[in-house]
DNA sequence: ATCGAGCTTATTGTAGACGATTTAATTAGG
DNA sequence: CCTAATTAAATCGTCTACAATAAGCTCGAT
């Protein structure tokens, strides 16, 4: 009796598919940089804000420590930031830009903006559908835990 | 003199935030079953199509042997499904539900519709983010990997 | 019958994501 | 001024995700 629940009728479903599709378009787009998309989105808060601590970034990305410690230690290895820890309060990890970083900044801003022609939607459609996708975000992110038990 | 790119201006962000919304909703929602979400919707497939091969499970759901594998030995352990290699096509791994699968059907589709009154979206106002949503996914589909080089 | 092309699943390696715990440093309270 | 509570980062365990590779099977052509 109870209603069934149809898998390409869920937006749940349409979100999860966008988003490995946003991945894999990164991941072509930015395969001559050697970034991955959460490598990426953590460079463009570091272009944004400049030095952070690991603290800061996770609160720009929504990401804790157990993400962003090994993402950041491979992003060091090649040579993107430098991560130091504050003098001022050793619980600190400061997270910067290396020379490498500041100087490809114009490239890759350049390189994946032209990627983003592809997708071909107008300013407006684009911007519609990214305002109510931040809705579903802001709804879920209201809906107490307790709820859903 | 590049546009600078602001990630909370990003579709891909919005998408990729939502996303673990999506996520984190589900794994309160599913804690009582202790089902994650992509074990939650290859359920949902199975209650669909019925007793599949790994290669179809994984047609509906976007995901490959390398993510389908694990995850149904897990499923496997904890008696929502059982796998046997099809005596017609040795190379076929069929996956059909298990008894407690099918008894707990009902009783899953109640608990998550009802989750889902909480995100209080009118249906008109669902079906059109979840149609935007998909016109994303279709548009960055269709975008040939040489491209993004 | 058998050989090989092509298909299906499994495995491996790398990278995210996140909850829970641990450790170290700082702050606050008595 | 010292201990308790708080905070930050790192670590650990578990679960995705996916590319690349391996292994095994089927079927058709010879």
């Amino acid at each position: 009796m109870t209603k069934p629940i149809r898998l390409n009728e869920q937006l749940c479903f349409s979100i999860y598919k966008a988003q490995k599709q946003f991945n894999h378009f990164y991941s072509q787009a930015l395969a001559k940089y050697k970034l991955t998309y959460p490598q990426y989105i953590t460079l463009l808060s570091l272009y944004e804000h400049g030095t952070m601590s690991v603290k800061e970034v996770g609160q720009t990305l929504n990401l804790d420590s157990g993400t962003l410690t090994p993402l950041m230690k491979r992003m060091e290895k090649d040579g993107w930031i430098s991560r130091k820890r504050s003098a001022q309060d050793e619980r600190r990890v400061d997270v910067s830009l290396t020379k490498k970083a500041t100087d490809m900044r114009d490239e890759i801003y350049e390189h994946v903006g032209s990627c983003m022609t592809y997708l071909r939607f107008p300013d407006e459609v684009y911007d519609a559908i990214k305002a109510q996708v931040d809705s579903v975000d802001e709804h879920l992110a209201a809906i107490p835990d307790e709820e859903l038990q």
